[in-house]
DNA sequence: GAGTGGTCTAGACCACTGT
DNA sequence: CAGTGGTCTAGACCACTCC
């Protein structure tokens, strides 16, 4: 976008639109509430049904509001956010240590969802393919080495919309020496991706998460079952052996209106002798 | 969204816009380059220039392309991201400690734009005001409690758009004894939030960041000088003391386009006696 | 079946960009 | 200036929801 010039009147569907919004965050159309219809709009602001439906389009984009297709587009409540918090790097290393008996199939992933777990589509793939040069610099190797990458996908049955989705990669130098983390019929892995690298000796010291976002595109969209106007949290995860050696990167996905992420830093105590008062 | 019932063919606008974006991705076309015009698409698609004006702008709320109005629309390039890492709680933790004349100006959100401290225009106010529920509850006080409200905010000069936005709440039961903070003319607090809990004898032992996104407002996207289909992350900071009470509250918000929140999270290590296999 | 929004057309006007 | 995309109109058709 470039520098503003001379200031244009906002067009109309803009305005129709901000005056939606404003009644919205008043309160006085409360989440569930259904918005005037097309007509009444267009009527009200003496305009075209073609602007008043540009207005409303224009809030979904925003993800104010929701609904449509026959039902009167409604006020979008506020979705439940589950919490992703950083404690789970914790816990998964934990876990790593714990006997296979009560590792079982304890996916991470699933278990904050509130369905059963054996209720849900598991999917994981695995493959070796050659990094890229951006995978090739973060887990520092040589550009078109071989990485497993392991596809996960995870489907609500009932509804055949995507719950969770992530793919990872781990240098094949790493993980040659233990075959059973190349066979499929191992999944979920159990213990998570913690113990699998514990197999091979390494032990994850820290982790480093990227957070972005961007918007789905339409087949994401129908992937995961969105509404429209909401972002995609795009994180990827860089797990680093305690000698200070990126050992594996993971690229998941979120859908922004009901995931919240959440990250602890604790901080180095003070001494006891500061001033107070600099 | 509903499940999926009987499936619809795409529309004509979606099927253009995923044509597009495929070549995107293929990288048929590159950042930059610019897109077939409207007419050019409606005639290969035999469709009217409506739909295929609506083709482009699908691929715009995705922020896939930018540009229009006169100019052809063009491939987006990737634009750099801007990392604002975890890192920076402990570093305005040390810098709470040192020397006034060593904190100076040294404002944490400045340092990483890039651009000369003296060509921003800072702005911060403060008020008092009554909490709502949601506040009252993270903070762990009565609801309509005081607080002490401060916003900021960061404008280029040069080309009028926000750079950084803030807000953030402090009980005003924890800082009444310090009428200093209360001055604006004090800006920006010198050495942080960090050093100003200080001063009324606070320390901040941890630091949760709850980050979502969500889309911006038109007002937002003007604002921030945003092209269309770019996210806004949505983070909120809660800094707790050494005593384990939640001192301080700070909505900041981030466009998704240029930046990425990075956070390291440090493991326990594993005792020496471990079985290497589970 | 009546009413809703979603898609699509055809065409007008405007603001902006390049030359 | 001609060419571009952005806005807006008027009207048609369809899929869907609710009664």
């Amino acid at each position: 976008m470039e520098p503003r010039a001379t200031p244009v009147p906002p067009p109309m569907q803009v305005r129709i639109a901000d005056d939606l919004r404003i009644k919205i965050e008043r309160g006085d159309l409360e989440a569930g509430d259904p918005l005037p219809a097309v007509h009444e709009l267009a009527r009200r602001w003496s305009t075209s049904e073609g602007t008043a439906r540009s207005a409303i389009a224009l809030l979904k984009q925003q993800g104010l509001i929701t609904g449509g297709r026959g039902r009167a587009p409604v006020v979008r409540a506020r979705p439940v956010r589950v919490v992703r918090s950083s404690d789970r790097h914790q816990a998964e290393k934990d876990l790593a240590l714990t006997p296979p008996e009560r590792r079982g199939r304890t996916g991470a992933a699933e278990t904050d969802m509130g369905i059963p777990l054996d209720r849900l589509d598991f999917s994981a793939t695995y493959d070796t393919v050659s990094v890229d040069e951006s995978l090739a610099s973060v887990l520092n190797i040589d550009n078109e080495s071989e990485v497993l990458r392991r596809v996960y996908e995870l489907v609500n049955p009932e509804t055949g919309y995507r719950l969770a989705w992530s793919v990872s990669y781990i240098p094949l130098d790493l993980v040659h020496e233990n075959p059973e983390l190349l066979d499929s019929k191992n999944e979920p892995w159990p213990g998570g991706t913690m113990h699998q690298l514990l197999t091979v000796g390494i032990e994850v010291g820290s982790v480093v998460d990227e957070v972005s976002a961007t918007m789905p595109t339409t087949a994401e969209q129908h992937l995961w079952g969105l509404d429209d106007g909401v972002p995609m949290l795009r994180v990827r995860r860089i797990s680093i052996d305690i000698s200070g050696r990126p050992v594996e990167i993971s690229d998941a996905d979120y859908p922004a209106d009901r995931t919240e992420l959440r990250f602890t830093t604790q901080l180095r105590k003070w001494p006891k002798s500061r001033s107070a008062n600099g």
